[in-house]
DNA sequence: AACTTTTGACTGACTGGTCAGCCATTTTTC
DNA sequence: GAAAAATGGCTGACCAGTCAGTCAAAAGTT
């Protein structure tokens, strides 16, 4: 990380990959493959072979980048869940923001990469292969749901305070936030073949529901400088398809 | 099944059952050891030797019930899953009882299912399986998810109409109610063994948020004959923990 | 700069083991 | 004792992981 490679022509941007980035884009190419092979077929009826086929790389260069089948996999979920944690905490949580704002600000994205990326079968390949691989569901637990826990506790107990909320439901099981989405990512890759559903209605309608602005109750009319943007009344009116 | 065994000596129970009866056992006995091992171990990686060891039974036996291994594993979802459609069409939808005390009676053994039996597993393997065996998602879709949607729509416009909802969200998008049961399903098989979940309470917050007892706009008072037990005003207050 | 030596990333044929499905033989049933 | 059912050893395919050999890039030499 000094000075790059000693004599650099400047113009051409990359004339020789020097053998240390060929070999980082190799592994990032044996990654990449790794996840389309695992998502399509699963852990065990993937075939090293195929990965590294997709990879255009021979099978024994896994296995100097990766210790064996096992290790490519565990890896592999932990480099793509890094990512989605970085792209999670990349949300800022705005004091005074609305909390069904915020969510829709992270659901919407999700669902969103559910069609375009491959949120929704990493998602699958967790939950089908947590039983062979424990301490991946102990990592993902840690990494992802705990802290997404205590941010939609925090969240919920700023919510009822303002008002935003009634009960305090949310804060005992934040698990319920969360569930339209998963709902959502599962429905999407296995059933919306032969029965389309519009995601972002469902979280739309949703949202209506739990965050149904009833008797505004306005506990402290102070002008709460956080509620600068109460306004912003979108008519959350539900049309009828 | 014309004359039962010709002359059965009554006192003993099961003297020789006949040669369809054992058949019968073993095949059973063959789905039962098939449940077992591939909610175990997922479709791939289960040996048919296993699923025959444990069903006391040798392996060509197998092969005398079922075309191959893929047809074991479809039959096994196919008849696990037709029991548990029985389960769930036996639960009477009694009119005028309300939305959210008919979603309760179906939801609360199913979360009790997931402890006690397999339930949650079944879940988990057709969730893993299903990009493998697409026509078993399009099986599972038509014979339970089809139905299941189109009984809640019915009742939630019913439930609009007397009140006890305000929205047409469940209406148009009945998912959101069977969100919360497999989120409960989902975390109990994967993360209760390190961060155990209040099953039952998550479905009653849940269902207190749904279903709050807003305004009851009381459309129409007239003493309407279904809502006879409108009563029953259960607390549905939360403690917190 | 040209030429030589060293390094280590990469390859793919090979091995040892596993397992689905078959079928010749044995056991059970009637 | 004939027919049906059950058995389990066998086979051929398949595949994870290995390793001896190749070669392009890096380092060293003149």
């Amino acid at each position: 990380m000094s000075g790059d490679a000693p004599a650099r022509p400047a113009t051409a941007p990359r004339p020789q990959p020097s053998r240390a980035e060929k070999s980082a884009a190799r592994r990032a190419a044996i990654l990449k493959a790794a996840l389309d092979e695992f998502c399509e077929k699963g852990f065990a009826a993937t075939r090293v072979e195929d990965v590294a086929a997709r990879a255009r790389v021979a099978k024994g260069t896994i296995y100097l980048n990766f210790k064996d089948k096992q290790a490519l996999f565990e890896e592999l979920i932990r480099s793509t869940l890094g990512a989605h944690i970085a792209r999670l905490e990349a949300v800022r949580i705005e004091n005074g923001q609305r909390m069904r704002d915020t969510i829709e600000a992270i659901g919407l994205p999700m669902i969103e990469a559910a069609r375009t990326g491959r949120l929704g079968e990493l998602m699958r390949l967790m939950i089908a292969e947590s039983g062979r691989f424990p301490h991946l569901a102990e990592f993902y637990y840690h990494e992802v749901l705990a802290r997404a826990m205590s941010a939609i506790r925090r969240l919920a107990r700023e919510a009822v305070r303002e008002g935003e909320l009634a009960g305090e439901q949310l804060e005992r099981f934040p698990q319920i936030i969360g569930a339209p989405v998963v709902v959502t990512l599962l429905w999407t890759t296995l059933f919306d073949k032969f029965a389309p559903l519009d995601s972002r209605g469902l979280l739309q309608a949703y949202l209506d529901l739990v965050f149904r602005q009833d008797a505004p109750k306005d506990k402290h009319p102070k002008g709460t400088r956080s509620g600068s943007r109460r306004i912003e009344s979108r008519p959350s009116t539900v049309r009828n398809s």
